[in-house]
DNA sequence: CCCCTTCAATGAAAGGTTTCAACTCGGTTG
DNA sequence: CAACCGAGTTGAAACCTTTCATTGAAGGGG
């Protein structure tokens, strides 16, 4: 294509000055389409083929059609070729609504995750996609942003269109959805929570146990106020992170005001940010020499803006973080953080599911991992 | 819930040992499930109730309670209350399949992406999703995983599916499905691509001209042997962005062979500190004395690598990474890098693709906008 | 008091697929 | 030669919703 074809914009710089570019106007770009004009839709059909222009075409049955789609065995060679011809020709897409309707059920999986830009959410789903690839199904994913509203709308959705299953961090382990779900046939498998007793299947790590081997290290090296970075409590991820961080404090034979909580809004690398300027706000005899974050993001966040405060890692303020992203050990100061098994979270997270709505046995089941510190310089100086 | 309900694993460290333990065996977890037995299906129903048991419930006819649904303004209030009211009691869930069938069309986008873990992918995902929120529609989000087969099979599906339209960073931009959807009747808007002419909507970001700025600021700084770090060719961003470093030596009167182009696999971490062993085993005569990488994922293994061998960063090797990801100012050298209006990106393919799928008088255009470089310690020492 | 209008509610058709019982047609078997 | 067999094919019913022309009832105007 030529240069002139497309809506260039003057190479001005800054990102907020595009922005005034949007709606793009429309420019050269897409005469060209014009000109082809008749060929946007398919050649022949007035409309989308469907299975009976396709019998009608190869003189068979709809039945047949529908055989050489399902059971291609029971179609003799002959035939089948005749049937597929017509399908080439035709441009046929099996109306996937049609199939599930009359089916009663989709071959899609969804997983409902907090937050695409974790690469902690995005490693489970990889394990998840493994397991549903082999089993024949997709996975479609779905970003509740950390939103309770946006994540019952995306459970309502999945409802509706009769998925498979749904896999699920969720936001709110309470929420009534998750309970409507498995109650209409849909199985739910909570991923990095714990199910309560009888509420359905579940896989996660052991929070409580992360967050006490994160601040027992940080004890160990001597550190006697902590800060604990992390939020919103409606997370159970940071309930739990907490509560470990609180237990280490007490079996050390420290009180629990030790701990200095720095609340933020959600667990990515900005609010990280924030809290560290909060952090190195405080008067200096209150000031924590240590923090432990919710996760790496906000880790990351807080060291960044730590050492741009002259704040020194591990010198002034020592840090731990929790997941243990690729970007954790390549960060400024290495981080020391909490390993979880995130690939095999999300394959046994599959697996469960897949069993949970094809066997008729299936017996529910809360499954517990257990966590590893990985110690790096930001604790180790 | 007590502890006796969970499958706790031995806290023996390794996550390998941990998968030993897959799949999980089955515990006491699930008795008091199998005790509530009965209560896992909706209470009366033996099936899943329809619209005709809820008008049945509210003695009305069929007609009337599919109004309630999508017209409630034709309902009296009174007969509204009392469908609803049956609604409530029977559990009912609309069956979208056959919704869609009869509309012939969901109300979902799909946002077919390269690699959710890349944090760049992610911002573009956003801006997806707040236009769609804004038009009621939902977005699924699917992971190609730079793989051309998954992704032809996540259009299949997306085909099948009859969604309203479909986003895509491709791996192959000229893979036939890219032509078929469009031409069945399902709007395409590329991503980070430039569609050729005629062939549909995209927007983008100058890659080469992104290069360019990335190698012409090397050579500003005295580099004149520079390495390019990326691959696979198949993807497009990886070809331009070279042909940007091309372009950035002729105009310098360089020649070509200045540029070592490091092959990687993908454009991983991992792929990254890889391609740092293979930087470092060069003759010294002929090693690079900077790394232009093909993304910031690329680039932080780089880094990290580099770091990690004893190669100082930017004395001994200067690094210019692409995309200016959160973590590419958090790096353990902050990272020199070319920012995209990733949320920007986002919102306008949405706006394109709505405008494609609604509006008869739509016109395809290739939108572009203009990347920006990022100076930071990795160059600038 | 009847006709016309308006508002509610109705019932049947349509949408594309899958499933399954029934049918056809060569070829065996007794 | 009759009865039977199995492979291949058929046609109709069913899945659940939406749409729309139609009917019924109530209210207002002449």
């Amino acid at each position: 294509m030529d240069e002139g074809e497309r809506a260039s914009l003057a190479a001005d710089g800054e990102p907020s000055q595009l922005a005034a570019a949007v709606p793009p106007q429309p420019t050269a770009a897409g005469d060209a389409d014009r000109a082809a004009g008749v060929a946007r839709r398919a050649p022949g059909a007035s409309r989308a083929a469907g299975i009976k222009e396709v019998a009608a075409a190869a003189s068979v049955s709809l039945g047949t059609v529908s055989n050489v789609l399902n059971r291609p065995h029971l179609v003799s060679p002959r035939t089948r070729a005749r049937v597929e011809q017509a399908m080439e020709e035709l441009g046929f897409v099996r109306n996937e609504s049609a199939r599930a309707l009359r089916a009663g059920s989709s071959r899609i999986l969804a997983y409902v995750m907090l937050d695409p830009s974790n690469p902690f959410f995005t490693d489970v789903a990889t394990g998840i996609e493994e397991v549903a690839a082999a089993a024949d199904l997709s996975v479609f994913l779905c970003n509740s942003g950390e939103d309770a509203a946006r994540e019952a709308r995306y459970l309502d959705l999945l409802l509706e269109q009769r998925v498979q299953g749904v896999l699920i961090t969720p936001v709110d382990a309470g929420g009534e959805r998750l309970r409507t779900l498995p109650a209409r046939g849909t199985p739910v498998v909570l991923v990095d929570r714990v199910a309560g007793a009888g509420e359905g299947c579940s896989v996660s790590v052991d929070d409580v146990l992360g967050g006490e081997l994160a601040v027992t290290h940080l004890l160990e090296r001597g550190h006697e106020r902590i800060a604990f970075v992390g939020g919103p409590d409606a997370l159970g991820q940071v309930r739990d992170r907490r509560a470990g961080a609180l237990r280490a404090l007490e079996r050390a034979g420290l009180p629990p005001d030790r701990l200095t909580v720095l609340a933020t809004g959600a667990l990515t690398v900005a609010e990280g940010r924030g809290a560290a300027e909060r952090l190195v706000g405080l008067p200096a005899a209150r000031r924590p020499t240590a923090a432990f974050c919710a996760n790496d993001l906000v880790a990351l966040g807080l060291l960044q803006r730590c050492v741009g405060l002259g704040v020194a890692v591990p010198g002034d303020c020592a840090i731990v973080g929790y997941d243990d992203i690729d970007f954790a050990a390549a960060a400024a100061v290495p981080l020391t953080s909490v390993r979880q098994p995130r690939h095999l979270l999300g394959r046994t997270a599959a697996e469960l599911l897949l069993d949970e709505a094809s066997n008729p046995a299936h017996t529910h089941q809360a499954v517990q991992f257990t966590p590893e510190l990985v110690a790096r310089a930001s604790t180790v100086g």
